[in-house]
RNA sequence: GGGCGCGUAGCUCAGUUGGUUAGAGCGCCUGCUUCACACGCAGGAGGUCCGGGGUUCGAGUCCCUGCGCGCCCACCA
């Protein structure tokens, strides 16, 4: 068999990928027995191409889902779908930019038509990109947004909640994006802290030389203020109560209000109140029944209420509303105030809240049971505080505003009557009017929020409002592993829409991971510019390395800063397990016979014992590791196992056996059997070259290593006496390395050190002579002793004696004393020998007896 | 204004319930073309675990506090 030197990810893992979708491992069987494992694969959004942080909850999900196969679970891969949504939107108009086109040339029906288009293109994209990648997902079950299945479930769950009354149509403040002219959510508004400006200005009192001084940051909405408001009880103005200002520029005349909103400590005490343009002062309006007057439209323009701004944009109307007021002599001053923006979280414009009739989903109840699920553990929630975090959100929950207005997306299923105005909300298209029977009936123009249709997904992917074979066997599912910032916008909304709709909760359980950055820290995003692409660098390095680089620093609760030279050396590890196998191919056909899996043999050689005893310490610390989502443990273990026990020390000690073409014998039938099992436990973390090398070994018929038992924890294997010995025999081996290196003798000279120690040691080093003399070509003269140490020394040579050099057993003397006087003040100590336990204070007299005698002998 | 997280070797980070001489990868130094691998092997240097208090026989780990970063949530003009 020709094995190259070095491994080449790019000739194996694409055929593997395929091979395994070709065999049907991913397909979940919905009449299997066997007990369920399912996990959800969020879907990468549509804006085009994966990010590294795909590529690494792709990983986790992936790694976790390997294992619960190859525990013998019935493993659904349940696939996302394709999100839809502002982000969608935005792509396109960007790309129809390009070519000199807005939407408004086309219209609503040939918008859709493009975003389409444009989906089937670039979904399409995303699916073979995250084939590319070696995700693993049944796409036979993968929905988009807009297909057949999932608009009935949207409009089974809308209605469903109109018919609960948790759905409400109203006009409200809303947070409104001029850019996208659309409403969004408070979860799509990021805040960003600047240091804006209070404009103090002064509002004459009718029939009076009075001026009420009111502080604002935002000048231009005075145009739209219809009240301004003092606290009940602020002693300065309880003569002003009910009287009246006129407001400057506009002339209009408003009342003063006591309200308690308006705190006395800040500014002048007075606050300017325009219900249509600020949530506050919206809801301070509702109180005292104040007209709400739209100063700024939804392109963010002033209206004609405005009147002689009327046309200006809101910055441009801000600047000379502050001129002339300054020219007026109604400008009392300006300071400089730290406050918050909101912006639109997808596209940067500056959020205006705007006053418009929109589509609410009252939250209280669903949140509160959703609550409920979490805080009974019905829903387990990973890491521990994001648990809280989502309780917090979930106690203070506000109604959703779920309608968007965008050209694309589900349709909200109401339809409003011509005639009489009446709406009617419907699971299909209504022939008349539901009030008067007129059937002048049009459908809402608004469409729903992206994440109204994603908070389905876990059961309308499964064939939910059916009841289906599928959604009866995989629902709930079992894990759901996600990135923290999107738990309120998905995790949430799944968990209560599940909860009310399809009956249980969507997910046992929750690992919420963290995300990739990029080398300053940053958050990756593509108008930043910092992103990485996964194809290029699993092109580069392979798909089992980026996953490695990924798992080996995906610590739970902390997130990942993405440098590309933690590719390297995830490329050296597989590379070095290409070459252990290299090394066992070559010697399986200089022994002459054909690779293969052989039935294991009982063996009294160390390294057999040791390598066993070793594996299955790190078998059960692989189950631990993922089944408590540790899974850069789990990487960590097999990357220490294979390279640092298997190669540098189990291989080692094989070599001089593979001497002579020997056959299958007892040292092949452990070897190889060791490595296998290894290959097995390392497969849920690099699928592909574990996969090549099986299948190499093993060559049957269709067998795959994906599919094969994972190894567990087996107490028979065990083998304490053997660790014991072996690490006796490192240590000494270690000792006479540093000594040769230190003296710079050169591997081929044989050197003889004097070895007196007890038993212990020199029963090792008797026993495995040989091995260790073809090992480091190293020989002892043994002395046994009843000292708790060994220790080595230099026989004399041609060249003299002078065994170890000095500066060496200076420092080791140092710390020898230091470590001796500490032991010493600790066993002297009432306090600690009364309270510490009896193994710690046994370890410390052993190890007491362990410097003194090393110590002593150091000093002869 | 609330809440959370971080600060450990030059760099990026591990370090489950407090326990003996604090680890890994990269980088660095020395020596090796040893017949699996130079994407390698052997050896080595490098840390007052951010500062200060406290609890404890014992603290990188728990508590308080200070400093320095970062994030999330929030309708105070």
């Amino acid at each position: 068999m020709q094995i190259e030197k070095v491994y080449e990810p790019q000739r194996f893992e694409p055929r593997w990928a395929q091979w395994w979708v070709d065999k049907g491992f991913f397909t979940a069987d919905a009449a299997s027995t066997k007990p369920v494992f399912s996990i959800a694969i969020p879907p990468p959004n549509v804006t085009g191409n994966l990010h590294m942080g795909h590529m690494l909850e792709h990983t986790l999900i992936d790694v976790a889902a390997r294992y619960h196969r190859m525990c013998g679970y019935n493993t659904l891969w349940l696939p996302g779908m394709d999100h839809a949504g502002i982000a969608t939107q935005m792509v396109v108009e960007r790309e129809m930019a390009k070519q000199g086109l807005s939407k408004y040339d086309l219209g609503r029906e040939k918008f859709v038509e493009r975003v389409w288009e444009w989906k089937e293109k670039y979904g399409g994209n995303i699916l073979r990109q995250m084939r590319e990648v070696g995700a693993s997902v049944d796409w036979t079950r993968s929905r988009f947004t807009l297909d057949e299945g999932l608009s009935k479930a949207v409009r089974e769950v809308f209605c469903g909640l109109n018919e609960r009354g948790l759905l409400y149509r109203g006009e409200y403040l809303v947070n409104w994006c001029p850019r996208c002219e659309t409403a969004v959510s408070d979860l799509e508004v990021e805040h960003e802290d600047i240091q804006g400006t209070l404009w103090h200005i002064r509002y004459p009192l009718k029939d009076s030389g009075e001026f009420l001084t009111v502080a604002t940051t935002r000048p231009e909405t005075m145009l739209g203020d219809t009240a301004v408001a003092v606290h009940p009880k602020d002693a300065r103005y309880l003569h002003l109560h009910g009287r009246t200002v006129v407001l400057p520029l506009m002339g209009r005349e408003i009342p003063i209000i006591a309200d308690e909103m308006a705190d006395p400590e800040f500014g002048t005490g007075v606050v300017k109140i325009t219900p249509a343009h600020d949530p506050n002062d919206f809801e301070a309006g509702k109180r005292h029944d104040l007209p709400r007057i739209k100063v700024i439209d939804e392109h963010a323009l002033m209206t004609p209420e405005a009147g002689r701004f009327a046309g200006l944009d809101r910055y441009e109307a801000r600047k000379q509303v502050v001129a002339e007021l300054e020219s007026m002599g109604l400008l009392a001053g300006t300071a400089p105030h730290a406050m918050a923006i909101s912006k639109c979280e997808r596209c940067g414009t500056v959020i205006e809240p705007m006053l418009s009739t929109q589509w609410f989903v009252r939250m209280k109840p669903l949140a509160d049971r959703a609550a409920a699920a979490v805080r009974e553990g019905r829903i387990d929630v990973q890491p521990e505080n994001w648990r809280r975090t989502l309780l917090h959100w979930l106690d203070g929950i506000h109604d959703w505003c779920v309608s968007r207005q965008l050209w694309w997306g589900h349709r909200i299923p109401a339809w409003h009557c011509g005639d009489c105005g009446e709406i009617t909300i419907s699971r299909t298209a209504p022939e008349t009017c539901s009030k008067c029977g007129s059937s002048n009936l049009a459908q809402d123009n608004d469409v729903l929020d992206t994440w109204f249709s994603s908070g389905l997904w876990p059961f309308s992917t499964l064939g939910w409002p059916d009841g289906t074979k599928d959604l009866e066997t995989f629902y709930p599912t079992s894990l759901m592993i996600m990135g923290y910032e999107i738990l309120f916008l998905w995790c949430a909304r799944m968990t209560m829409l599940g909860l009310e709709f399809a009956g249980d909760v969507p997910f046992r359980k929750v690992y919420i991971h963290g995300i990739v950055r990029d080398a300053q820290k940053r958050k990756m995003s593509k108008t930043r510019g910092n992103t990485v692409d996964p194809l290029d660098i699993t092109i580069k390095y392979g798909t089992d390395a980026v996953r490695m680089a990924l798992l080996t620093s995906a610590a739970p609760g902390s997130d990942i800063v993405w440098t590309e030279d933690k590719l390297p050396s995830s490329q050296a590890f597989a590379n070095k397990i290409w070459n252990a196998s290299r090394f066992l191919f070559l010697n399986i056909e200089r022994a002459g016979f054909e690779p293969q899996i052989p039935e294991p043999a009982k063996s009294e050689a160390i390294e057999d014992r040791w390598i066993w005893s070793r594996l299955n310490k790190a078998a059960d610390s692989v189950n631990r590791a993922i089944q408590q989502y540790r899974y850069h443990e789990a990487a960590q273990t097999m990357w220490h196992f294979l390279w640092n026990d298997f190669c540098d020390w189990y291989i080692e000690l094989k070599k001089r056996r593979f001497q002579d073409g020997s056959g299958l014998d007892e040292n092949w039938r452990n070897i190889l059997n060791v490595f296998e099992r290894a290959l097995r436990l390392l497969h849920p973390s690099m699928p592909f070259i574990t996969e090549e090398l099986w299948q190499r070994l093993s060559p049957g018929e269709g067998a795959s290593i994906t599919v094969a038992a994972f190894p567990q924890y087996d107490a028979n294997l065990d083998d304490p006496e053997a660790e014991d010995e072996m690490r006796r025999l490192q240590e000494v081996l270690i000792a006479a390395r540093q000594i040769r290196s230190e003296e710079n003798v050169p591997r081929k000279i044989t050197m003889t050190f004097g070895l007196a120690g007890p038993a212990p040691f020199t029963s090792a080093v008797q026993r495995n002579r040989e091995a260790i003399l073809r090992l480091d070509n190293v020989e002892f003269d043994l002395v046994e002793n009843s000292e708790p140490a060994f220790s080595l020394t230099r026989p004399a040579t041609e060249n003299g004696s002078a065994p170890v050099p000095s500066a060496r057993m200076e420092k080791e003397i140092e710390q020898l004393e230091k470590n001796i006087s500490n032991s010493k003040r600790q066993l002297g100590d009432d306090k600690f020998l009364s309270r510490a336990p009896a193994h710690i204070v046994d370890n410390i007299k052993t190890k007491l007896a362990e410097y003194e005698s090393r110590l002593e002998s150091l000093r002869r």
